[in-house]
DNA sequence: CGGTATCCCCGTCGATACTG
DNA sequence: CAGTATCGACGGGGATACCG
């Protein structure tokens, strides 16, 4: 673990653990209710599997998670003190959305954005039992530009291949464009005005559509 | 600075500028109100002076931290951004109060104590126009045991020499007691009477002294 | 007081491969 | 799916000295 700031003060001591690389936003990634080793690799696709062993090792020792097995079943859910944590998250997401500044391309990831935004849709919300949505992000590289939602009524697939099914409905979207109105950066009206973002499919599922997904971002920018 | 993870997060795009050591501390700091290099020193003494160097010119970048210049005098004050960043590490704290459980021995520092509880002195409890009081760490290492806060009507200085002037009033302490104290985690009525803590002088000193000192990290603990 | 320069080591992290 | 093993490069940051 990051070693010791030799003070006694309450911020030092958490530092010591939250100090290093990756930590707090694979506690963001428990939080956010990813559970399995391989659900949180996909939320933290640039980070090595081993450095993601060793931060829940240390995670671990440190009485922030626990790991629950139930047979091959393998889960890490956090321990009081790491729900605790959420308040930490929720701040500090708070302050990088209001003074983060504008996002640089490298933070454009199209895979990420389908990640976080499948596992927030609100089936409630959508009109039908069973949904497929076709994301295609014109300015995403190629062999990412393509993705499609399968929404059914207990889960929701990713696939960046053609699962095969009809489309219901499909986005057209710049790749920012989505990601910053997944910020609350950005309005759905707005950008299907301006044309950066456009819904095609039938009516009830292109006007329905901007509130099948929630957004655990927009609402905290607080700016 | 540290380099991009790559995610649209606002967590990651924060934790970005904070995920590398001593940054959030130094913005604990300046958050507390020091505002000068050698007084930022003094609050993180194993810091060294081109590592502080650097992340003033890092959170200067960022858009945290403005170097404010007039004549000779440079002091370093937090942007609005900066003043935002009080919640994180007020949340932080807290959290650290909660969850870091007992400190080490390798924790415990009479001289930092000594600065955060200097800076922190309510003029308005201590019924005196100026007061000195001596402090005695009993378990502190030879060389740190003995400390004079001098407190006028408006400066209270630190010595870890004596300062010459008459003691007001002694305080002799167990250096963890003191600090936990200073935490919150303990109570200045219950260290007297187990002994961890010893205040000699007049009755009126005695009495209203533990008033002097608030901490702003006692109330935060939230447990 | 308010910093910069230098130097070098060690630990972190990234990449990749591989196992049960 | 759920991780461990290995390895090398890089650079962060600790220590210390020094300057204006």
């Amino acid at each position: 673990m990051g070693s010791s700031y030799r003070q006694f003060c309450p911020v030092a001591k958490a530092m010591e653990l939250f100090d290093e690389r990756w930590t707090l936003l694979l506690v963001r990634e428990l939080v956010l209710g990813s559970e399995r080793f391989n659900d949180l690799r996909r939320g933290l696709p640039r980070m090595s599997p081993s450095l993601l062993s060793t931060r829940l090792h240390q995670l671990t020792a440190a009485g922030i998670v626990q790991r629950v097995t139930d047979g091959r079943d393998i889960r890490y859910v956090l321990t009081p003190a790491g729900r605790d944590l959420e308040a930490v998250v929720e701040t500090l997401g708070a302050w990088g959305s209001r003074w983060t500044g504008r996002l640089g391309d490298e933070d454009l990831d199209p895979k990420l954005l389908m990640w976080d935004m499948h596992r927030n849709v609100d089936r409630s919300a959508i009109p039908l039992e069973q949904v497929v949505v076709r994301f295609a992000f014109t300015d995403a590289p190629l062999g990412s530009r393509s993705w499609w939602l399968v929404i059914t009524a207990d889960e929701v697939d990713v696939c960046d291949l053609d699962p095969g099914f009809d489309v219901s409905v499909e986005v057209t979207a710049d790749l920012r464009a989505l990601t910053e109105i997944w910020r609350g950066e950005q309005r759905w009206p707005d950008a299907l005005r301006s044309g950066t973002v456009v819904i095609d499919g039938p009516v009830m599922l292109r006007r329905t559509l901007p509130g099948w997904f929630v957004s655990p971002l927009a609402a905290k920018s607080g700016g």
